[in-house]
DNA sequence: ATATTCGGTGAACATTCGTACACTGAAAGC
DNA sequence: GCTTTCAGTGTACGAATGTTCACCGAATAT
């Protein structure tokens, strides 16, 4: 076996390495007209590999469009467990995760167009897929935020409403940040300041709103 | 000439009723797969005319997609002519707004679907469309939202915030409607109450952020 | 050293596509 | 009545698509 450890010689490495370069290729090139209406061929053309090649790692492309949607919610995923772990979060919530929510989003912006994109694309796998994720990630958030201080005593049920709010609200601002010209950090600040004043908006007026 | 003047028998309306059949293949088809993976050969044939036809109404798929946005959004402008009409609005707002949404959406899915989807889609002319289509529509609202009693001396860039928010849920409530089971009132009612209590926090926290 | 596995190749196919072109026939204009 | 206009037809073409199949050669297994 050679037991070669340096660089990616074997072929599971290799292996890897082309699937890799299918997922860049279909990410790269969805940007542009999005996933439904992207064809075999352009992606193994752009990926470097002949068409049939395609097969050797996905049996179609709807399979390639999980494989992206899961790629991209891991990173949604490590966003989350990121931020369970930061203290900065405990002490202002609302100022990190809108700073958090720009970083990350500006730093996966190929993931975060993916999603933005094929979340009402056709009614095929990935859209499905992409609305089950969203809905785990919910949860998540929710559990995140029980244990905040003025919301630990809040019914879990409303817990997950806020949450539901906050990632609503996160997606939406996630597109804007996506279409955002390069460069802009103007628009940036803008825009990191609209969703803090939203994010603020909805704990305060929901506090305000349980104690009628 | 005949003058036949029962049913259309005149070329206008031959060719008028020629067009709103293509339209309506186009938005009947866009609901499977996306208004962006669909062909001018399966639009004619749903349409039931030649291909080649096609031409004689619009000059390309672009043209046809900014048709059926221009249409979709005649719905939404009728939506808050008759809104601005209906005296009931002034008294409660919110409860009418979350009725009168429901009630349009439920009535004008296809459209609503259209714009919902391809609001993403590609880079092309019609995502640039409704971009453009949705602004007009914040300002419309903030318009209406100025003439409001709690609202009135609130200066206008806050009431374009607010209004751009209202937007914003407005939508995402409508992306529910839509995806919502045919005959599920119980649904219906939940998410109705939703865009209620979304509403009703946005307008409490903002007055109550604004006191601050 | 030899045999096997398997990721990638290249030619071939039946379909579908957008669009050009010449045409038809009935409504519209005179 | 005759002519013109023009929405819709039918054929034809090159280009692109998804998928098949036999094949290659280097990394693996024996």
């Amino acid at each position: 076996m050679t037991s070669d450890d340096g660089a990616g010689q074997t072929r599971q490495e290799q292996k890897e390495r082309t699937r890799q370069a299918i997922l860049d290729a279909a990410l790269e090139l969805s940007q542009d007209h999005g996933f439904g209406q992207l064809s075999l061929r352009q992606v193994t053309r752009q990926a470097g590999i002949v068409p049939t090649a395609f097969y050797r790692h996905f049996a179609s492309m709807d399979e390639l469009g999980l494989a992206l949607v899961e790629q991209s919610f891991n990173t949604l995923r490590r966003m989350i467990r990121d931020a369970q772990r930061d203290p900065q979060v405990f002490v202002s919530i609302i100022d990190s995760a809108a700073d958090v929510l720009v970083r990350v989003v500006k730093d996966n912006k190929a993931h975060f167009a993916f999603v933005a994109r094929e979340r009402f694309s056709g009614q095929g796998v990935v859209r499905q897929a992409i609305r089950h994720e969203l809905d785990l990630f919910v949860s998540d958030l929710a559990v995140v935020l029980a244990r905040l201080p003025n919301i630990e005593n809040w019914s879990s049920e409303d817990v997950h409403m806020v949450s539901s709010l906050f990632v609503r609200n996160m997606v939406s601002n996630a597109e804007q940040i996506v279409e955002m010209p390069e460069n802009r950090p103007d628009l940036e600040e803008q825009i990191k300041d609209g969703a803090r004043r939203q994010m603020r908006l909805i704990v305060l007026g929901f506090a305000n709103w349980k104690s009628t």
